[in-house]
DNA sequence: AACATTTACACAATCGTTTGTTTAAATTCA
DNA sequence: TGAATTTAAACAAACGATTGTGTAAATGTT
């Protein structure tokens, strides 16, 4: 500790944080010999004494999935304007991984927390837990109903139903869906999505038409295509719940000698970079992962600063687009 | 504190990290406690007792893309298999930013501090600091010469090389190369490696045949075909120092009516997942960027167990590999 | 039974800040 | 000039775990 010039820590530490009971004289003078001294508060002690840690922990299935790069930007762009740090747990998707995550979170005392759900987790106590010691938690994306706590999420009900309303609009009659993981709720909303326009539309619907994925791999979304193409279902549109499986689709249709749109048009979800590269270019739904993270930090910073929680619980609903690109651009035949 | 069972802490505290000298009656009765309460060890206090924070500290440019989203991941799961936690901070390629970076980071009493070096950086003094206290200090990718510490990287000049030859291989006799922002060490070495194949092969050289951009872009890579197509370059082949740059260039070129790779072949460096999706799929450099965030951790995790650095520095070079794609796969014509 | 040894725990200092309370010195006011 | 007020800094108690040392009780030894 600095203090080597003669007087005490307390004063040390006020005249570092500016506080008007010292000297300005003794302030610049503490302020100079930090300086020459390279000295740098130890945070780990301030935490403790003042039982906070500017620390925002973030559980995420995958860091190296664009949504969730993208999210955690987001957060961190916030964040570190706020004064916060942001410290990463990756869940890998497993449930286990996940509870272990929650406790090394409780133990380093962060101040809130942001999560996105693990494909495998349909128990919540490990977070309920942030609840009962009193740290906010906001989930983002992947939510779960069962905690009521603050959620940012896209309606994925909606986004999908003006996915697949696009592919009618522009002709499409039999339309597949390749479905995600139905365990989750997202995947779950856009499939109902999906079926919602085809009934208000009035047209076919058949579980022929759907084929369910465990992750929305590639692979699976070229099984999925071969399916539909060996299959007598005639299909002229597929809906998919993420990019990854419909650039896969386009690229195995026109491995197949089929030409998309003009065969079979396709529509993605969640505008990847990647959805610009492929050819014909993806028409997909942008869900602004960026935007979300910079959402869920400023709720969880907002519930952080409010010493006494008023507000229960809020959803915030971040807007999504459609945007309309190649792969869905056929030449109107009405 | 869970001593309202009659005992003293420093008995939990033994107990609970099952310290010999304390009876397995009670430490099972502490145990089983621990878990009723619903008690988390406050790691704050743990840490500022032990002088340690199990924290490894990252700086990097930006965490949305994708080879530093892999390193990033390579970097937790080593790290957490060793009970370290990971937190991020980005430079978004700021010098100040990365400065103020690196004082958090010396505040917040890191373990150890992995950093791949923002564009603007020219100045290392902020880095040094972390070596002046005795914190390690491992760099990735972009690393620094200035100072003496240990870092992962790659072969940039080898690999630029062999990328280059590849070209030559397949009959370019023309090659025309776009290079990264020339302040960037990986990006000069680059350069060089592909002067060099151009040497060694006795094939022109010209400053016609090489554009210089500013981040790669994919706006830089749409120029920079512009550019060789406007002037008289005549080329038949291109060495792009990144992915992005690479794929923007063939979707240039194959919209300006030339065909890749036939008329110009085109190789990429870093293996995104994007070089499989644009058509024709490209032939790139895998860099293994998740491996080298492996290495990375467990480079700085040894110096951090090892109480004496014994090693003043090391530099551990990941190897790299050619992956060849459509985008060089022309009929031989010699 | 008397002593030595082991076992099981309590005591108390410590890590480096922060912060409420005191105290001493400097200033203001009557 | 003496009392009241303001200013500037020191004192000391935290924060919650860790850990070296001390000390009773339990066990073992002859």
């Amino acid at each position: 500790m600095a203090e080597r010039l003669g007087v005490s820590p307390s004063t040390i530490s006020r005249a570092l944080q500016n506080h008007p009971s010292i000297g300005k004289k003794r302030t610049a003078e503490v302020h100079k010999l930090a300086k020459k001294l390279g000295y740098y508060p130890n945070s780990v002690a301030s935490n403790l004494r003042r039982n906070r840690t500017n620390l925002i922990g973030v559980i995420i299935p995958r860091i190296d999935r664009y949504f969730q790069s993208s999210a955690i930007a987001g957060i961190e762009e916030v964040a570190s304007k706020a004064g916060y740090y942001v410290i990463i747990f990756q869940s890998n998707n497993s449930y286990e991984r996940e509870k272990e995550n929650a406790r090394m979170l409780l133990s380093s005392q962060a101040d809130g927390v942001i999560a996105c759900l693990a494909m495998e987790t349909d128990n919540y106590d490990h977070l309920a837990v942030f609840k009962d010691n009193n740290v906010p938690l906001v989930f983002f994306d992947r939510v779960c109903d069962e905690i009521e706590t603050h959620k940012v999420i896209i309606d994925d009900f909606g986004a999908a139903m003006k996915a697949t309303e696009h592919l009618i609009s522009i002709g499409c009659k039999r339309i597949a869906h390749i479905a995600g993981n139905q365990k989750v709720a997202i995947f779950r909303d856009r499939l109902r999505g999906y079926q919602e326009a085809l009934r208000k539309h009035q047209l076919e619907q058949s579980e022929k038409l759907i084929y369910y994925t465990e992750d929305l791999s590639r692979m699976e979304g070229e099984q999925a295509v071969a399916h539909f193409l060996e299959s007598d279902a005639a299909l002229d549109g597929i809906f998919c719940s993420n990019d990854t499986s419909a650039i896969s689709a386009i690229q195995t249709i026109t491995k197949q000698g089929k030409k998309v749109p003009e065969d079979i048009a396709v529509v993605g979800f969640s505008n990847t970079p990647t959805s610009l590269i492929v050819s014909p270019a993806l028409t997909t739904i942008d869900d602004h992962a960026f935007e979300m993270g910079q959402a869920a930090a400023r709720l969880l910073i907002r519930q952080i600063d409010e010493k006494q929680e008023t507000v229960a619980s809020e959803t915030i609903t971040i807007r999504n687009d459609l945007v309309v690109r190649e792969s869905t651009m056929k030449i109107q035949s009405n």
